[in-house]
DNA sequence: CTGGTATAAATTTTT
DNA sequence: TTTATACCAG
């Protein structure tokens, strides 16, 4: 199988250590590499990949590599092309498992009864559309409601299965609305975040054309974060890679964090059944941090069961104590971190870039962020609200989306309120009626609704305009399918501009908010617009084919600035894969760090003790994904009073403290700031703003 | 009937 | 600190 090719071949799998080498070299059939924590599964992962195609003659078309994050795709992706000549590299497929489904569906939509520019709705549509069909505004409901569905799908349940499975009456009347909320979908030839995986494998399992077509087509399957897959990826998987089998997957079950989402570790242990043959290969050297870092990881995610035995260790020196300090409140954590972490960089002549500061929930970055800018300390926050969340985002997005499918409700109510153009509650109801009355789309509706009479001129006219106005930019844009002509079709960049020229967003915004705010929001919109005239003119695309792709942007997180010299602030979960010499992880306080959400809805009190100890698992597996985050030091800290809500909550220090094992902690009191009053404090912040200014 | 303003409420984790 | 709802003016 091997093929000459230009580049050396004795540089692969140099630098790797011998159970990496043999994860990188297996091709005998399917292969799980059991990676621990800083154990080099990237390495493993891209070096296979430069392997599979520089000596073994594989296509980079036939070579698929799976990811969670557009994040850990795009690394991966970079690090494959240091080490591969761009010739050999053209059409390999290092994405998300959502892209993958994205552009799956896109390719096989008919098949799935689907319009190729068909609509992805975000979580927020989504919910609406179940709040509509539920007719209720209790938000814990809603939330259960849309949870529920969403793990069914991820189930590979139909409603009809869902139905069958429901065992209380919440969860029959949560079936009842899976599958009006599935026909709701089709009917706006939408899709939403689960369907992205879902309608594929089903598509693959019943539809033998497709299957082949695709198994023809991913010769060698690779997968990041095994343990995070749900039953629907598993079973993706396994349809892509058919009986040939012809994947590694690397995984962790000490770092499965998305049990809440669907994911079942289970699937590491399935593959050992389910493939009989499978090679299993674990990766327990751990690069990156001291003794005293990983035994306190070891010692924490020692005390859940865990499914393959494994001790990680490493050569980097024992390391300095992890200090673990108690904190008054959640304010006083803050400024203490913040001071710290200067007066650290100082001594030790490190960086901002050097330090993370991680905590559990996104609400508890606030108070950090206050302290950091008031220190004047550049930090950079990632995770929290998603770009593609921010209303002037969706606002934008939505006309694109109607512009490329205009069945997409949704995104014609959205995009006709704004601006406000003199369009409300009651001129929309009155389309909306008529609309289902006449099994059409709002948009539709429009042109129909004129001669039906139904609405008064002065409701109508607006609406006219508007929809005239869509469908002017979608001639202009380039017709979709059979009968495009390329000549017809504008370039996207100026279309765009003359879009949000003429329904005046900039100025939407600064009538609606305050200057600053305005601003603000003008300038992500400015970014979205800048991502997408870049995308458009590097692929050549008229706004039409864009508008296809823009779903799929949405999924893209923005193209990351190469890396600034500042502090991270990151939630745990978005921490994963992650490394930083210091980390402080704040915060680690029982309720919050094992997290203590409401509780179970429907009784049964084993089943809901059983469901405790398996999230404070999932807790603790949290915790070590934290503490394995460090290289060099590690500082913890909570707070023994902390404003939740209004009012203030006095908190415990977390078992998760005790489970690290003091021989390797120093515990500390009372550090310097507590000591003061808060008026002392506010002088004392200011006199080191001074000092520096 | 629309759209702006005031007032109350609300906070796990993410593709 | 932001977001949904209720109310009121045009």
């Amino acid at each position: 199988m091997t093929q000459a090719t230009p580049a050396p071949g004795h540089t692969l799998a140099s630098d790797l250590n011998t159970p990496q080498r043999m994860a990188a070299l297996y091709l005998d059939g399917p292969c799980l590499v059991l990676a621990g924590a800083g154990s080099g599964k990237t390495r493993v992962i891209t070096q296979k990949i430069a392997y599979l195609l520089r000596e073994c003659g594989y296509m980079g078309r036939h070579v698929v590599a799976l990811t969670f994050t557009n994040k850990a795709a795009r690394e991966m992706s970079e690090r494959v092309k240091t080490l591969v000549d761009s010739r050999l590299t053209k059409g390999l497929t290092i994405s998300t498992f959502h892209s993958l489904g994205v552009r799956f569906l896109r390719e096989e939509a008919r098949h799935a009864r689907l319009k190729p520019e068909f609509s992805i709705l975000d979580s927020t549509d989504a919910m609406g559309i179940i709040q509509e069909l539920l007719a209720t505004t209790d938000k814990a409901r809603l939330r259960s409601v849309q949870q529920t569905i969403s793990l069914w799908k991820n189930a590979l349940m139909d409603p009809d299965a869902a139905e069958k499975a429901a065992a209380t009456p919440n969860e029959a009347e949560a079936a009842r609305i899976y599958r009006s909320y599935d026909a709701t979908l089709a009917a706006y030839q939408s899709v939403d975040f689960d369907d992205l995986i879902r309608l594929p494998t089903v598509l693959m399992q019943g539809n033998e054309a497709v299957r082949e077509r695709w198994q023809a087509r991913v010769q060698y399957l690779l997968v990041d974060e095994y343990q995070d897959t749900n039953e629907c990826q598993y079973r993706l998987v396994q349809l892509l890679t058919g009986r040939r089998a012809m994947f590694t997957a690397v995984g962790d079950d000490d770092q499965a964090i998305y049990a809440w989402r669907g994911a079942t570790v289970e699937n590491l242990a399935k593959l050992t059944t389910d493939y009989p043959q499978l090679k299993l290969i674990k990766l327990e050297q751990n690069y990156r941090s001291v003794q005293r870092i990983l035994s306190a990881a070891n010692q924490v995610i020692g005390h859940n069961p865990n499914l393959f035995d494994k001790k990680l260790w490493s050569d980097l020196g024992v390391g300095e104590p992890i200090q673990v300090t108690a904190m008054d409140t959640d304010v006083i954590e803050a400024e203490s971190v913040a001071l710290r972490i200067s007066a650290e960089r100082f001594e030790r002549r490190a960086e901002w870039r050097d330090f993370a500061i991680l905590y559990r929930s996104n609400q508890q970055a606030r108070v950090v962020e206050q302290a950091l800018r008031n220190l004047r300390i550049p930090y950079t926050l990632s995770g929290g609200q998603s770009f593609f969340d921010k209303a002037e985002i969706r606002d934008v997005l939505a006309y694109l989306r109607l512009i490329a499918n205009d069945d997409d409700d949704p995104a014609f109510i959205r995009a006709v309120t704004t601006p406000r153009r003199g369009i409300g509650q009651a001129t929309l109801q009155a389309l909306g009626e008529f609309a289902s009355q006449k099994q059409l789309s709002l948009f539709a509706a429009v042109f129909e609704v004129a001669e039906a009479e139904r609405l008064a001129a002065r409701q109508l006219e607006p609406l006219q305009t508007f929809a005239a106005f869509i469908q002017q930019i979608q001639q202009r844009a380039g017709r979709k399918g059979s009968d495009r002509v390329s000549q017809g079709a504008e370039p996207a960049g100026p279309l765009l501009d003359e879009l949000l020229g003429v329904i005046q967003y900039e100025r939407h915004l600064y009538d609606t908010l305050d200057e600053r705010a305005a601003q603000t929001r003008w300038q992500n919109v400015q970014e979205l617009v800048g991502w997408l005239k870049r995308k458009a003119e590097e692929d050549d695309l008229d706004l039409f084919e864009l508008v296809q792709h823009v779903a799929l942007v949405t999924m893209l997180e923005r193209g990351d600035e190469d890396d600034p010299d500042t502090v991270k602030l990151s939630t745990l979960h978005a921490s994963k894969g992650l490394e930083y010499p210091h980390v402080y992880l704040v915060g680690v306080e029982e309720g919050l760090l094992p997290h203590m959400g409401r509780d179970e809805e429907d009784g049964d009190p084993a089943k809901a003790a059983e469901s405790l100890a398996t999230r404070i698992q999932e807790e603790r597996r949290l915790m070590y994904v934290g503490i394995t985050r460090a290289q060099r030091t590690l500082h913890l800290t909570w707070c023994k009073k902390r404003r939740r809500a209004r009012e203030d909550v006095v908190c415990e220090p977390s078992r998760f403290i005790d489970e690290m094992g003091l021989s390797s902690v120093k515990l500390r009191e009372d550090p310097e700031l507590q000591a003061l009053s808060p008026k002392q404090r506010l002088g004392m912040l200011k006199d080191l703003l001074n000092k520096k200014g």
